[in-house]
RNA sequence: GGGGAGUUGCCCGAGUGGCCAAUGGGAACAGACUGUAAAUCUGUCGGCGAAUGCCUUCGGAGGUUCGAAUCCUCCACUCCCCA
């Protein structure tokens, strides 16, 4: 492949590359250039917004350069204070390996694990002792730190900002001179991290990496970028249903974007699809996704129940079993029933929707919040609460 | 170190002795509608209970009072001004 073919393929889904001259310039050194990505193992899943940047990583990594993922075993004891308007809870180092181990497998589903070299960051961080702290600190300047967008908005409004968050940008940077890094990846809201780690690894007699910046993924809300916290997320793991369902559920103005940032479709066919009918067009958004995390069958099968049970409303095929527990008796009161499946919290809950005409067996709305029915006229019943709670009786 | 302001339900925020399980907005959930889990409209939104009701909740711990989110004391945390 030649640069300019490499480049193209690198420049999908970026809003940045600092800078792309430098870049070049890397790629035409005939060797693998080391790539570097920051994981935060903050969350337990790997989302689509996520996802963005490690299919970058992997685009580098299909073009025969070295992976390498940093996994902020250290530094999340910190948190990252990007794009956040309060201090983040410092996770406890038991904490961020139960996170590690999680998100590690799913990588597997993006990366060539096998030739990634994953580093976890107190290697080198958790070695340094305050001398070296100090002379850390010193090539950096107050107002420099504050520069950054979001200690400055937090300062405006007279948030706390404790200390050890300043310290954020210079361990991130101190991983790329730990590594050598050649180029560093990230959501857009990396970047000052990332320029932090160009300017510590000059101050170090290293050349400066570059930068790479991916776009962040709005997520389902089609409002706000894609989060764990703000439930507005998608995850790798997630089943083939509810990855198709949620898929199906952004806003129409993302589906060229989701397209460009979650799928392989070649752009020219992205944006013909996404000038067509946006219902067609979601779907093989849809489809493409669940594809890419389970398989082709399973989209397919995917869209088969999307149709069935929202389209055209009907009973899924292969509503999951559940039984009754025993210690409701034979005489039961639907409401308990509803909460006791784990379908609503609580007994209360569940009422207010059987009166809210939420909930039906075999597609027969109940109405009577405080229905009873005999052991024996539930089993073999598909009771359903809400759009998309479905349990078989047994 | 001195002075001032603040801490309310998932989030923001009102509430200054009983009418407060606590206004309002957002989120979430349900219904109608829809190509859609979008938009819009309607409703629900601490727990238990059929219900008058009972229990738990307004940073934490005590106290005053027939009665406290609201008053007092101590503690913790945050912000501002001064040093």
């Amino acid at each position: 492949m030649t640069i300019d073919e490499q480049l193209a393929v690198l420049r999908r889904g970026t809003t940045e590359i600092i800078d792309e001259a430098e870049l070049r310039k890397k790629l035409e050194k005939d060797r693998p250039l080391r790539i570097k990505l920051g994981v935060d193992p903050t969350a337990r899943d790997v989302t689509l917004g996520w996802a963005v940047v490690l299919r970058k990583l992997r685009d580098f990594q299909k073009l025969g350069h070295q992976a390498v993922l940093v996994i902020g075993d250290f530094t999340a004891m910190i948190g990252d204070p990007s794009g956040k308007s309060k201090t983040r809870k410092q996770l406890t180092r038991e904490e961020v390996l139960i996170n590690v181990e999680a998100v590690k497998k799913q990588f597997g589903k993006i990366l060539d694990i096998e030739k990634t070299e994953i580093r976890p960051n107190s290697e080198w961080l958790g070695k340094m002792n305050f001398e070296d702290v100090l002379r850390l600190c010193g090539k950096v300047t107050i107002a420099r730190i504050m520069e950054r967008d979001d200690f400055t908005k937090r300062w405006d409004a007279h948030q706390p900002i404790g200390m050890h968050e300043l310290m954020y940008p210079l361990l991130q940077g101190t991983d790329s001179v730990a590594l050598e890094a050649d180029v560093e990846l990230g959501g857009n809201d990396q970047k000052f991290n990332n320029l932090m780690g160009r300017q510590l690894q000059a101050a170090n007699g290293q050349e400066a990496q570059c930068v790479v910046l991916s776009p962040l993924l709005v997520g389902t809300d089609g409002k706000e970028k894609m989060s764990q916290s703000l439930g507005n997320y998608i995850s790798i793991v997630d089943s083939p249903n509810d990855m198709f369902g949620k898929t199906m559920s952004i806003p129409d103005e993302l589906i060229l974007n989701w397209f460009e940032l979650c799928t392989d479709v070649p752009m020219d066919e992205a944006r013909s699809l996404a000038a067509g009918h946006p219902r067609d067009a979601k779907v093989r958004l849809a489809k493409e996704i669940v594809a890419l995390y389970h398989s082709a069958e399973a989209a397919s099968e995917a869209e088969k129940y999307f149709v069935e049970t929202f389209s055209n409303r009907q009973q899924p095929v292969d509503a999951e079993p559940a039984p009754i527990p025993a210690e409701l008796g034979d005489e039961i009161p639907l409401a308990n029933l509803i909460s006791a499946l784990g379908m609503a919290k609580s007994n209360g809950a569940a009422r207010d929707l059987i009166k809210q005409g939420g909930v039906s067996l075999d597609a027969e709305k109940v109405a009577d919040p405080f229905a009873k029915f005999s052991r024996g006229d539930l089993v073999g019943k598909v009771l359903r609460v809400g759009k998309h709670q479905f349990r078989k009786l047994e």
